[in-house]
DNA sequence: CAATGCACCGAAACCGGTTTCGGCAACAAA
DNA sequence: TTTGTTGCCGAAACCGGTTTCGGTGCATTG
């Protein structure tokens, strides 16, 4: 019958090298060897001769010859694969990072031949599903474990799982040691906040406010100190009055800012903790109709793109998320290949970003409360 | 010897069930069945008795049985897997989409027990190439493939492997049926600017604008035809002066914004393809002096973050990315398990997010103009 | 010349699942 | 009773690689 000729009848010869994979089996009888010298050949065992290798090698490279993964995976237990997953839920995600850090990464473990996959979750408790699931069915090598908290059940999750992984950030303040065996990779925003007191400081500042983020991320004990550690290399005082924590959002940082704003002596700097609440506490005060960068200064952290696009331009700390990629990834795959994680600890500073949101202040504390009391008084005969 | 306790010497009988896998010869140990059929109850094999069938399941769910899955990919040829390759070159990324992007598709994912992988690539030559790639080794069993382009190689490349995949967006605008073979999702952008221009005609606008897109991209040209339906259905004449293309940053959307406020019949409203031009336009049109939603309105599309934080809000026509994602991983899969990729076509509506950014005009296209000329001498006065 | 060592390679086991195939019991039909 | 069926399960092959182990052939040594 010549009827049912919807399906090509072609495809002899060259479908086997075009669209056919071709596999180790295959490899080997075109070379006259056996698969298991071809497999040694490859994978760089000792006992092949050199002549055979580079045998082997080019008619590999020519057959365009690659091993499927999984099949690997079943002998050598390792997917060649690490993972990363995410909170969904998060109100303050990690949004523009996201992008660059991925990018650093990807990169990373593809330039080792290794690939990436990412999940996300609902909950803490969910992520701690998703993390086991994945680990179970290995379709991950070892975890890239971001935004770690102070107390952090996932570490605690991989470690009696004997399961690679690296932080995203630092964990366990204020309990000395508690990181000693796990290997992570941070940006030091401590130092970052350190070093905006004391440019702050250098400009005239004396009274500097801090908003901080959310005490559950070990980060935000760490930028608190390095605001206070600042405060001490300037020789100013610390006012606990000047001291706001828990901003996670916009909402936040304009609330928590408008508070400092509201003090008896009020701060003529700002140093928030991150982009996010500065931006927000920035549009806020600018409806209250203050001046950034010269009634109030601010500077953030983190270096998200809408600093570049307020106005004034918001100055800030920039976080090198696709380094950060990069190097999680690359250190992650060292440890899973055997490094001792104690080793696998980097601190990397951010960068600062200068905008128009600091400068000399234009008043004192004292005129700035009187500023404030006017535009109220101002906003609330627009009222009546 | 009893100094080398470091490590505990405990985990004798708890060990195997807690950290050790249990493995499917051993599910089949303890039920005291054969491999074969336990794995037939656990795959939904017509063969195996109920009483069997649930006597594994529950089983495998106390003992916590999860079977590897490369272990069954070598066999059934399916990693249960989807993977996207990003352009991390791109000048503009789709940043803030990407993170309820992935969350929407591992979501989807997740919820059938597949899992995502991500890669990126530096250009699009080596965009094919880590598609192959992750082919080859079997990471993926299908694509989707992000941001279509018009003549998108990609496309090209899995449809001669033979390799599922799905598009974000149409392609082959101006061939038809160019697409009617593949799947794919979209958003309607082209009756979201049909909307707009409408919106902005019931204010009263009847010169408006049009600031595109990069023609490489499919979208781009549906937007634009979907401007000019708009103008049509309005009763407005088209004006190809008022129409320009090319705009993918915020740059470029402002200098094509100030091309079209350059005009001698300047336009009182202006439609952007993406928020990222529209929002760049906004801010060069303030700086101007012009005075955004009265002198001139904009409308964008995509609901970027940014745009509830801009001042005035920006008026765009907002995509549901996370359920994009889901939507794309979903019928992926479906595709991937044998449904005819002809009947996974999707297209899906934007919603309309109104901000200040656009209003009934308060000044013609001749009064703008006039103003226009005004800033422009006030400025020049400026500088001298 | 026999014995030893070494470089190099092939045969076969192995990894942890899936799938094919055949067999045994029980039951129905002849 | 014999002869199919049918329901249910086990043995074994299989997937595509990796790794172990043993065995050549050749050079070296005593």
């Amino acid at each position: 019958m010549t009827t049912n000729l919807s399906y090509p009848l072609i495809n002899h010869s060259s479908q086997m090298t075009v669209s056919g994979r071709v596999k180790l089996d295959e490899l080997a009888a075109h070379l006259g060897l056996s698969k298991s010298t071809v497999s040694r050949a490859l994978n760089g065992y000792s006992d092949i001769s050199p002549v055979t290798r580079a045998r082997v090698e080019k008619a590999a490279r020519a057959l365009g010859y690659r091993p499927l993964s999984h099949a690997q995976a079943i002998r050598t237990g390792q997917v060649r694969a690490i993972a990363m997953v995410l909170n969904s839920e998060e109100p303050d995600q990690h949004n523009p990072f996201l992008q660059d850090f991925l990018a650093g990464a990807c990169q990373a473990a593809s330039s080792l031949d290794w690939t990436m996959t990412i999940s996300t979750a609902t909950s803490e408790k969910d992520t701690l599903k998703v993390l086991s699931r994945l680990y179970q069915e290995r379709k991950a090598d070892g975890f890239i474990l971001p935004r770690t908290a102070v107390k952090d059940a996932r570490i605690g999750l991989l470690r009696s799982l004997d399961v690679p992984h690296i932080l995203y950030g630092r964990t366990g303040y204020g309990q000395p040691n508690k990181w000693d065996e796990t290997s992570w990779f941070d940006i030091a925003g401590e130092s970052a906040m350190r070093n905006a007191v004391l440019r702050l400081n250098e400009f005239g500042h004396s009274r500097i406010g801090f908003v901080g983020s959310d005490p559950k991320f070990n980060y935000a004990h760490l930028r608190r100190d390095g605001y206070a550690e600042g405060m001490q290399a300037a020789g100013l005082p610390l006012d606990t009055d000047l001291i706001r924590e828990g901003a996670r959002t916009r909402e936040d940082g304009a609330s928590q800012g408008r508070a400092l704003m509201a003090l008896e002596c009020p701060p003529t700097a700002i140093v928030f903790a991150t982009d996010l609440a500065a931006l927000g506490f920035c549009a806020d005060a600018q409806d209250q109709g203050f001046e950034i960068g010269r009634d109030i200064s601010v500077i953030g952290y983190d270096g998200v793109p809408e600093c570049q696009y307020a106005r004034p331009a918001l100055t800030t700390f920039s976080v090198d998320s696709r380094k950060a990629g990069q190097r999680l990834a690359t250190l992650l795959i060292q440890q899973i290949q055997g490094a001792d994680p104690s080793t696998l600890q980097e601190l990397v500073d951010a960068t600062l970003v200068t905008g128009g949101s600091d400068g000399p202040p234009r008043l004192t504390p004292e005129e700035l409360a009187q500023k404030r009391q006017y535009l109220t008084n101002q906003k609330r005969g627009d009222l009546t």
